[in-house]
DNA sequence: GAATCACGCATTTTT
DNA sequence: TGCGTGATTC
């Protein structure tokens, strides 16, 4: 046994030992805010391989790239040298399509399929309501895809779209449900649900797969467990077989995604579901100041579903958690940004130690007003922007057709664009003639020629761009050509000069460029690190991971997230605003069954997150779309300890002193942002 | 095809 | 109130 690693575990306090040691059978590690989760599974990973377990036998599954990303690199740097190849440490979506890539044949599907993200099987859908002429403006296309993809995933009472729904919602969604499989099933793609929706079925038909995983797979760990649904809890329990290596570690306190299928039961039924099942509390906290966890405590306490927990730290007290009623959301923001600059210039502290946390994005814009006025720079995290480049859509659609013909929503995307001439009316005559032949669209335009109702010209139009694409695919699949092909597409199509042309001002044509750009470049670095890349891969890894790996070191300033968001991250000084009823707890969610909790765990989220210092403020009146609303502090507020509370006065009105002390911090910001 | 207007909508978000 | 969407109009 290494002593290295065996010296790091002596290191650790007893519960995170325990959790570590406990390789056989069931275990719960329920990990609070702060205490060494990661630290933990990471070290559990690297003691069973060193243990003489081989590193093919282990299995983590996390939610998201970036908690995969972290967990991979600290356990490969832990077992540096030893070890030649990693244990598979990747989300659900990507082991499951690993999976499928290898087995899908097994249920009928193609092994090429492509993956469609959110925006594709928006178009679909949309495409599905215009062929059945839905006029009723009323229904949106969202929700009718949201309710697809919540029927797909059981997640109605009963399956599928019950007959009882009779909303246009209901019925509609009920009518197009099968509409949308088969076009899916015909386009060769599968959605982020199929992936994991196709992977269940495949082991439940196919015994014998699901024996080879089993087999292969005999410790598996599972990252943030109080986010699974229901079909990641069915797919970790037939992995797990009868062995049931099975680690599962999360916090129920911070189930925060049940509005999205989340089932907070299966961590809360554990050690039922998993007989034997061993649950180690982790509640030494290594981040927090005594009276914020205190708070923590005493709110969450009020929970009645839940395992019982309650964290603690040897760092002492710290400072009392302030709390501030403000007049309203302006002076509000104002508060926090004269804080800010206060505390920073008092207290040598960095922009980047701030946090400004709310419970809706839409929030952030008064305090974005108030730190640009302070001078102070700031981050915004969230909003959904990165997927939603239309320049990058549109190449990828390009990409998508060549890696998989028979994917006719891209194609019927990229047809006219940039334009070509191939019109709506020309489209719907060539998508008539693929239903009646009974063939994709791309081969319908390779035999436009055939159709009486396109005349010549256009007929020929449409050859040349079938023949174009065709041109392409080749090219695409050497190896190592990939990029000198995309770079021959962009200007094959004429792509950017079409952005010039759509785009009015030259600045954001040059923006769009840029992104063109940087797409090539994303390809070409693909390829490199790559040695056996496809497009298909390349494609894959677009639609599962973030792709963003460098943003992380841009972000500079205060952070301003949200609830959500900020689950996992700390930051010393943190400001937790717009704490008022209907906002924390929203409105929305006060009625709905569970859904109190559900905010109180986010309340819980946000009061954690703090290392040293908590702010929390929340405002007498609230002008919401235009009007002026009285509010009320959140009941959550009076959950929380009085002795660990500093009740601020009301008055904005500053001593002298004070006034001085802001005209100091404000020429510090300055200077700070001169960069000095 | 672009500009303009009116309307509706307004938690939370990852893969 | 403020934004994004879809329809209308030139």
């Amino acid at each position: 046994m290494s002593s290295r690693i065996s010296h790091e575990i002596h290191r650790l306090n007893p519960r995170q030992k325990e959790a570590v040691l406990y390789t056989e059978g069931p275990l719960l590690v329920l990990a609070g805010a702060g205490s060494g989760k990661t630290k933990v599974i990471t070290m559990r990973v690297a003691h069973l391989i060193d243990k003489g377990v081989s590193s093919d036998e282990v299995l983590a599954v996390t939610f998201t790239n970036k908690a995969a990303r972290e967990m991979r690199e600290r356990v490969s740097s832990m077992l540096k040298g030893k070890i030649d190849s990693l244990p598979v440490i990747s989300t659900f979506h990507s082991l499951c399509m690993r999976i499928l890539r290898k087995e899908i044949e097994h249920i009928g599907y193609r092994k090429d399929f492509t993956i469609y993200d959110t925006s594709d099987q928006l178009s679909l859908v949309r495409n599905l309501m215009s062929d059945v002429k839905v006029l009723d403006k009323s229904v949106k296309v969202e929700s009718v895809m949201e309710r697809i993809s919540w029927a797909k995933n059981g997640m109605n009472a009963s399956k599928d779209i019950e007959d009882s729904e009779t909303d246009d919602v209901g019925a509609l969604s009920r009518s197009l449900y099968s509409r949308y499989q088969e076009a899916m099933k015909a386009f060769n793609a599968v959605d982020f649900d199929d992936l994991l929706l196709l992977t269940l079925k495949l082991f439940r038909e196919h015994p014998e797969v699901l024996e080879r995983y089993v087999d292969r797979f005999r410790y598996i760990m599972v990252d943030e467990y109080q986010d699974t649904n229901s079909i990641q809890y069915q797919f970790i329990r037939m992995l797990a077989g009868e062995r049931m290596n099975l680690c599962v570690v999360g916090d129920d306190d911070q189930s925060i995604y049940g509005w999205r299928g989340a089932d907070i039961g299966n961590i809360l039924s554990f050690e039922k579901d998993f007989a034997g099942a061993k649950v180690v509390r982790l509640e030494q906290n290594y981040r927090s100041f005594g009276y914020i966890l205190k708070a923590a405590n005493g709110v969450i306490k009020n929970n009645s579903k839940r395992m019982g927990k309650s964290l603690w730290t040897e760092r002492g007290l710290g400072p009392k958690i302030k709390l501030s009623p403000c007049a309203d959301k302006e002076s509000e923001a104002q508060q926090v940004a004269e804080r800010i600059s206060i505390i920073r210039y008092e207290k040598k502290r960095k922009f980047d130690d701030f946090a400004i946390i709310y419970r809706a994005n839409l929030l952030s814009r008064p305090f974005e007003e108030a730190l640009r006025k302070e001078r102070i720079p700031y981050t915004v995290i969230g909003g959904t922007s990165y997927f939603e480049r239309k320049e990058i859509k549109d190449l990828a659609a390009y990409l998508k057709v060549i890696a998989n013909p028979a994917d006719d929503l891209s194609l019927l995307k990229i047809s006219n664009t940039p334009r070509r001439g191939l019109g709506a009316t020309t489209l719907e005559k060539l998508a008539n003639f693929a239903r009646e032949e009974g063939i994709s669209l791309f081969d319908a335009f390779k035999r436009a020629g055939e159709l009486e109702n396109i005349n010549e010209k256009l007929a020929f139009k449409v050859l040349e761009f079938a023949a174009l694409l065709e041109n392409l695919m080749a090219p695409f699949k050497c190896k190592g050509k990939m990029t000198g092909a995309i770079k021959e597409l962009i200007r094959e199509i004429g792509y950017k000069d079409y952005l010039f042309e759509v785009y009015k001002t030259v600045e954001v044509a040059a923006r769009k460029i840029e992104n063109v750009e940087s797409f090539t470049e994303s390809l070409s670095q693909y390829e490199l690190e790559e040695p056996e890349s496809t497009l298909q891969g390349f494609l894959e890894a677009m639609a599962l991971t973030d792709m963003e790996e460098s943003k992380e070191d841009e972000s500079y300033g205060v952070t301003l997230i949200s609830l959500h968001s900020s689950k996992g991250l700390e930051f010393p000084v943190v400001f937790l605003v717009g704490m008022e009823d209907g906002i924390l707890p929203h409105k929305k969610s006060i009625f709905t069954e569970g859904g109190l909790d559900e905010e109180r765990r986010l309340c819980y989220v946000g009061i954690t997150r703090a290392m040293e210092e908590l702010y929390i403020s929340h405002t007498d009146f609230r002008s919401k779309y235009g009007k002026d609303e009285p509010s009320t502090p959140s009941r959550f507020i009076d959950e929380i300890p009085d002795e660990v509370l500093e009740r601020e006065n009301d008055s904005q009105l500053a001593d002298p002193d004070d006034s001085d002390k802001k005209a100091k911090a404000f020429f510090a910001n300055i200077h700070a942002m001169l960069g000095d």
